[in-house]
DNA sequence: ACTTAATCGTTGACTTTTTCAAGAGTTTAA
DNA sequence: TTAAACTCTTGAAAAAGTCAACGATTAAGT
């Protein structure tokens, strides 16, 4: 057995020293290809993919987002959000209200549906989480969670 | 004055306590997506993207790495490599190699002038990164990329 | 040794994502 | 009341991602 013993040997082991691999924007990218490509295997089988679960997701919020707040957070484009939305509300999952406070605005509500849907697409994402963080403890998980969330909300400056 | 004091409203506040915002593959996506836009900027001035930076940085180490180890360590396709390698090549910066090991393969390795834009290149990206860094403390600057790099080689499984 | 299967870089076709400018309707400020 | 700014939407163009196939080369099976 030329590999150690458990996971299978990628290959890229010898680059794990290299200076690239020391960049948070590196790994950050990786973290993210690799957790997305797995959440999306996982919400396939629902018809979603991890946008329009993210969209789905805010939409169940009791936060009442408009199209151009969903954009800014799932830093989209706002043109980018109108397919996301047409496709949930065709599909009964989601609807466009109007905002009392503006006109120009629409809100983004999850219907009965939607919010249906989105129980059960959270256990698939709950689920490409742990596994994504299998090599963790609970605590290392929530110090990652909150170094995260530290920076991934930096104003643009 | 509306806002706290320091830093510019963004509007988002009020979606940090919600379900997805903790979501790990969500932080990294916003990490990612501040972090490259970031660094873009950064590099433009030297020709440079996140993508052909990276491309550089590999060719710059002692590792001799092929085009498909490239793919695989970027999480790109192998048809992606090949104009970003065209590019570099064409500015001189890198040079594809025959493998001794192996005549499918070819390593690519950064040439003097590759070397010198690179130095270059990688106070930019170092300059971004302190800036997306600048919340956290170096103690925890360092835990985050260890936490990252835990997770963002795991393999394929 | 010889055939078969697998791998590497490359090309080309195709889809998806990103980026940007402009338009119609609405709100805010002067 | 006009002008400027903002929201959603559309459409076009560029960039990025996906995938199958090819020639050249290597590895495996017999």
């Amino acid at each position: 057995m030329s590999p150690k013993s458990s996971t299978i040997a990628t290959g890229i082991d010898r680059f794990l020293g290299c200076e690239l691999a020391g960049e948070i924007e590196f790994l950050a990218a990786r973290t993210r290809s690799l957790g997305s490509a797995r959440a999306n295997a996982l919400l396939a089988p629902l018809g979603l993919k991890v946008r329009s679960y993210s969209v789905l997701s805010l939409a169940c919020s009791d936060l009442s987002p408009t199209q151009r707040e969903l954009a800014e957070f799932l830093s989209l484009d706002p043109s980018q959000i109108v397919p996301l939305v047409d496709q949930l509300e065709k599909g009964g999952f989601v609807e466009r209200c109007a905002d009392p406070n503006d006109r120009r605005s629409k809100v983004i509500s999850a219907t009965r549906a939607g919010h249906t849907l989105y129980k059960q697409a959270r256990l698939a994402t709950a689920k490409g989480e742990s596994t994504s963080m299998e090599r963790l403890s609970k605590v290392e998980q929530e110090t990652l969670r909150d170094l995260l969330s530290r920076i991934a909300f930096m104003p643009a400056n």
